[in-house]
DNA sequence: AATGAATGAGGATTCATTCAT
DNA sequence: GATGAATGAATCCTCATTCAT
């Protein structure tokens, strides 16, 4: 997930990753950070700043990795709905292989230990840009009702998360036919 | 939000609830709960058990406080269409005026900060149960499609926290209309 | 030395003082100050906003301390040279008789530790503006040359100063008898 | 101002004189220092034993520099006051040229961060020796009063320091008249 | 019941020093 | 000789909790 980075980047970013959706932020401590990576404190400050530092960088990067997951394959389709069910297909598949990041998002993406900065930084690498332009494209070829795209993406976006979301806290079982289910009831919830 | 409580219970709960959304769980020390609060930590502990307890308890009591405000009137009425809408434009009305409690029940309901036995009682008293069982009554009555009943609810919960996320993080507007436009879609999106 | 503060408060400043005459500043952490003195680094910090704060209210302390001290009974004296030799023999007896301040206020007076909020209120209850006006009574009586009542203040401190330090370090003798010819040597040196 | 030494330990010498002057041992960290001097931390260290070993041989260069300095062209004169006013002079002049050097010597050369064996180098190639030396003389020709010679230097180091420092924070002004006046208040203050 | 001073373990971070390259 | 990444003990400081008053 964090191919970009080197070893001991690697490291660190994925021990915080998980220590985190264990424990919580206030429970991540830098020495548990160091002990658990095997990276010393000190090795951990030459290559982050400080612990704000690896939560950004963090955010960034598996925010970056969702970007390119959901939007793969997609831009070759021909239908505006092909491309739809392809880019969600692709996003609820991401989520349940990478629980963490996506928890982690799900978490953090709103809070104040993110800077602007990085949340601006994922807007242009993410993949909600590109989503809302398949949704313009569905309004503009009188598929979808005449709402606002980034309405419709936000209120999807929320359908996904939380099935997501009651899956992987075992409250809801989600075979791919609830998955096929759940996008065909997007498409159908802003059908014209 | 709090009138179950005493005069006490009632300072700490609403500071808390302020401070935390201010700031952030970590950066919500008792002290400063004690100072905004003007009750003194010994006082505090007094009335709760621990710092999770102000937690747990805000907790509860918000969600106790929305499941009334969710099914207010519901009941009352006949069709099932009636039901669906009126608890959906509850939930939208109740969350815009109570931002607040709002965030903090989207921020903490999946934190390993909140009690099992909080979410288990949150359960009972909450609006999700009350809501399943429209669900389920339009399934019945066959104007819904064959889905897990609390697979849709948590389909339509997921539309509404994201688009009144959006919204209160001022990236989407949210007019009356557009809260009608959004309960139709959630209506049409599992319709038969 | 610390009587305006309470207790816990004089038992830090003077493990500080003591401390920090042994050690220096870096070498004074404030998990010794806390062993040495018999407080918990909590309530130190109850009582300090920070170890900066220690050292600056150490600074004024000693500053008002010797200010009193160095004074005490010149003003009820008539003659200018009376002034002149209590001031200077107070002065000597002082540093000689707490050492420790002596020897923090000779390292820290001049260094950035030291705000310059301290630095000011130390000048108004310190010994310095009073010994200027001595020294400009003299000018005005033309006992003194007319040199800046300031600088000829500046050389005696040095004066008093230097040969305390050489003494403190094991250096110098300096009888009562030593102090008294520096003294007149002072005053000689700037005699009209 | 290190001539003595190589490039390298040049570099580093200068550039430690230079931060400790800004901020306080404390904050002259060797990484700053490998930064500033352009020097790595690994080659710092092939020249430099220690932290304390660069303060030590920085208090001993500039010891050495300000004894040659303080002597020069003194011991080519003829009577005992040129000597003395020439040596005064030339501790004004240096101090005020090198006012790094200066400002470490005194903060540092009562600080325990130097070892005893710098001080006692530094006595043997400073300039105290042969002031004192000056003042003996004097004494022997019945010029000066009957005081230990090294009280009477130490007196006058203390004047000067103060009035230098003085001017260097700022708080006096110090001209060549000014200089000349102490000086000649120095010679008057210990004259029989 | 109410207070808030006292506690001290644990937090993030720094930095002198080492050592493999 | 030169480099600078790596180390981890030690730094200042915070904060949930207790308890004497």
């Amino acid at each position: 997930m964090f191919e970009r980075y080197n070893k001991v980047q690697k490291a660190v970013l994925e021990t915080t990753l998980r220590i985190i959706n264990e424990k919580e932020l206030q429970a991540t401590s830098m020495s548990l950070i160091a002990k658990e990576s095997g990276v010393s404190t000190g090795s951990i400050y030459h290559y982050f700043s400080s612990k704000e530092d690896i939560i950004n960088e963090l955010f960034k990067g598996i925010v970056m990795f969702n970007g390119e997951a959901v939007m793969k394959g997609v831009h070759e389709l021909d239908s505006v709905q092909e491309k739809f069910q392809r880019a969600w297909i692709n996003y609820f598949r991401l989520s349940l292989e990478y629980p963490l990041g996506f928890q982690f998002i799900e978490q953090y993406s709103f809070s104040p230990y993110i800077y602007q900065s990085s949340k601006d930084e994922a807007y242009k690498g993410g993949w909600c840009g590109p989503m809302t332009k398949i949704y313009a494209e569905a309004v503009q070829q009188q598929l979808f009702i005449d709402l606002e795209p980034r309405l419709m993406v936000q209120m999807h976006i929320g359908t996904a998360v939380y099935t997501i979301k009651g899956h992987l806290q075992n409250y809801l079982e989600l075979t791919d036919d609830d998955i096929h289910r759940i996008i065909q009831s997007c498409w159908n919830s802003v059908l014209k």
